[in-house]
DNA sequence: AGTGGAATTGGACCAGGTCTAAAATGAGGC
DNA sequence: GCCTCATTTTAGACCTGGTCCAATTCCACT
C-alpha cells in the first residue's frame, strides 16, 4: 500500500492525498487509461478530488517520467504507466489500446496482427529535444 | 497544375474549387501541415475557403487515404502527405515535425539523432480496424 | 498557535474541431 | 438554355478536453 508513497518519493514528488488516491488507481499495474478514466475512478473511491487537480497531477507525474502520454486521435489522451519506450496496437474500431510486447514488431506486425484486425497504418514517433 | 485533378479523380473525390485549392497547398511535396497552416495558406493564395470546408476535406483526404493524420500533442493534429508506413522525428521544443527516412531507424535512433537533441521517448503505433 | 509556501479547488476560459441549417453550386435531363 | 436535385460550401453556434486563475486549504516548520 505505501508502494506509491515510495514511488512518489523516488521521484521527488510530494505526496499528498490526492496524489496518492491518483497513483493508487494508475500504479496497479500496465494500463492505458484516459484523464476523465482516472478522474472517475479516483472520485468512485476516495471522493474529493477536482478535476484541475487529477490534470495536475497527471502533468506532473508525466513530467516527472512515472506516465506517458500517448496520443492517438485528436480528442483524449492515454496516460500510460508503461514508459519504457514501446509499442502499442491500437484499434481505430473499438478505440482500444493495448502494449505490443515484442520486439521485433516492426519487422512482423503485419503477421502477428490480432485475429479479425487488419493494419491500417504504422507511426513512429521519436520524441527529442533540445534540452534535458 | 492538373496533377491535383488527376489526384482527386484517381481517389474518387469529386474536384470542385475548394478541394483543388487544398490540394495545391497540400501535394507540392511531403509535408506536415497542421489545420490552421492549411487554411493560412489556402487563404492567402485563393481567398474564399471557409475553416469547415477545410475541416471536411481533410476528413475526406484522409478517409481516402490523400493523406494521414498525426498526433504528436492533444492540441494539434498534423497532416502528412507521405501516406506509407514511416517514422517521425518530432521536437518537443520546437514543435517540428520532419519524417526519418532510415528504414533501421529503430535500431539506430539513439545514435543518428540530430545534433543538439537528446531522446526524450519512442512510441510507435500500430493503428488496426476490424473491417475494411 | 502562527506563518509562508505549496497544493487544491471550482469555475471561468480557451482552442481545436464538429454540427447544423441555410445558401450556393453544378451535372444531367429536358 | 434552364429546371431539378443532390452535393458542397458556408457562417456561426456548439461541444469538449484541457488550461488558467484567484481564492482557499493544507501542512511543515518554528
Amino acid at each position: 500500500m505505501d508502494s506509491v508513497r515510495q514511488l512518489l518519493d523516488s521521484a521527488g514528488i510530494y505526496a499528498t492525498p490526492q496524489r496518492l488516491a491518483i497513483g493508487e488507481v494508475l500504479f496497479v499495474g500496465p494500463q492505458h487509461l484516459t484523464a476523465d478514466e482516472i478522474y472517475d475512478r479516483v472520485r468512485s473511491r476516495n471522493g474529493g478530488v477536482s478535476r484541475a487537480t487529477v490534470y495536475n497531477t497527471l502533468n506532473l507525474f508525466t513530467e516527472k517520467g512515472l506516465l506517458r502520454e500517448i496520443f492517438v486521435d485528436a480528442a483524449c489522451a492515454f496516460y500510460d504507466t508503461n514508459t519504457r519506450p514501446h509499442y502499442h496496437l491500437y484499434n481505430v474500431d473499438t478505440g482500444e489500446l493495448q502494449d505490443m510486447e515484442d520486439d521485433h514488431i516492426l519487422e512482423h506486425f503485419a503477421r502477428s496482427l490480432p485475429a479479425g484486425t487488419r493494419l491500417k497504418g504504422v507511426d513512429v514517433v521519436v520524441r527529442v529535444g533540445n534540452h534535458g
